[in-house]
DNA sequence: TCATATTGTATGTATATACATCTATTGTGC
DNA sequence: GCACAATAGATGTATATACATACAATATGA
């Protein structure tokens, strides 16, 4: 009678993995999914999206802030960011402190966010649909909470 | 007033990111770090910790199953599983059904996860720390929930 | 000021991830 | 049995991700 720790066929239900990181990680997968399927309509993923985002309500920022700002390497910023340059949605230039770079939206990264934002709120309301408005609210405490407890172990 | 959307200055605590997939997916690497940290010194990752639990579990499997299991696509489980046999932790045989394949561990693989076993263990104990009995429970509920809500979206 | 440490970013490399598409095999309807 | 649809994996391609390392610029201490 013990509960499967894997689904014993093919059409199970959702099984617990024993892993807490492995069960997130699929979770990330699961959501990522929405929001992917939508934006493409857009042609950009979460990812880009979330960075235009940013930079929209920052106005200009170095690599090092948005590497801080989304627990992301900054190596991985390096790349994501010269995809976004390459798009025409962003733009750099040097700082004060000629080893950084400063980025900040283009007009065209603008309304590409503009084009997206739709999308965007179409993903969010199919999870949240799902989740329903306490669900919802309690994913959002429950993140935040595990993030910085992530932060802090 | 106004909460701030993004860090308003580099050391600032973690903000909140208008999106619940970001959040997700920051989340997802915090806690991916802390795990990657501990099991590298095993000589593998989460992710391939996770599949060698789960062969385990299972006995043997076809990537179809795994794949529906950890709700990954089936094209990446192609990859993952190659690397895991090209470690010799895993071996592949055809099945009645010849388009398939039956992946199960091997001697090496299991010995490999038992290596890493208190590697993961500690990884565990690491975020159950900071989150507290009922933060890790409560984590374990949300996620959960979150998932089947995802795949219903 | 100069040697050294630190820091911001870039590059090399490797895995994780998914989609479009292809091939081989199996299933289905007639 | 055969034509065609469906399915299991594999491959091509692209992004996401992090670590080790390298480089250039800045900060620091004597």
């Amino acid at each position: 009678m013990k509960s499967p720790a894997f689904a014993e066929q093919p059409g199970d239900a959702l099984f617990v993995l024993p892993c807490a990181c492995q069960n997130l990680r699929r979770l990330s997968r699961v959501v990522t999914r929405i929001y992917d399927q939508e934006l493409r309509r857009a042609g950009l993923e979460i990812t880009q999206f979330g960075l235009l985002t940013a930079l929209a309500a920052v106005g200009e920022a170095n690599q090092k802030r948005l590497s801080a700002g989304f627990a992301m390497d900054s190596t991985t910023l390096t790349r994501t960011l010269g995809l976004l340059r390459k798009q025409g949605w962003v733009h750099s230039r040097r700082g004060k402190d000629r080893r950084e770079r400063l980025f900040r939206m283009t007009g065209a990264g603008s309304r590409q966010m503009a084009m997206a934002q739709r999308h965007w709120e179409q993903a969010e309301r199919r999870l949240r649909k799902e989740l329903g408005d306490t669900g919802w609210k309690n994913m959002k405490e429950t993140v935040s909470r595990m993030t910085e407890a992530g932060m802090r172990a």
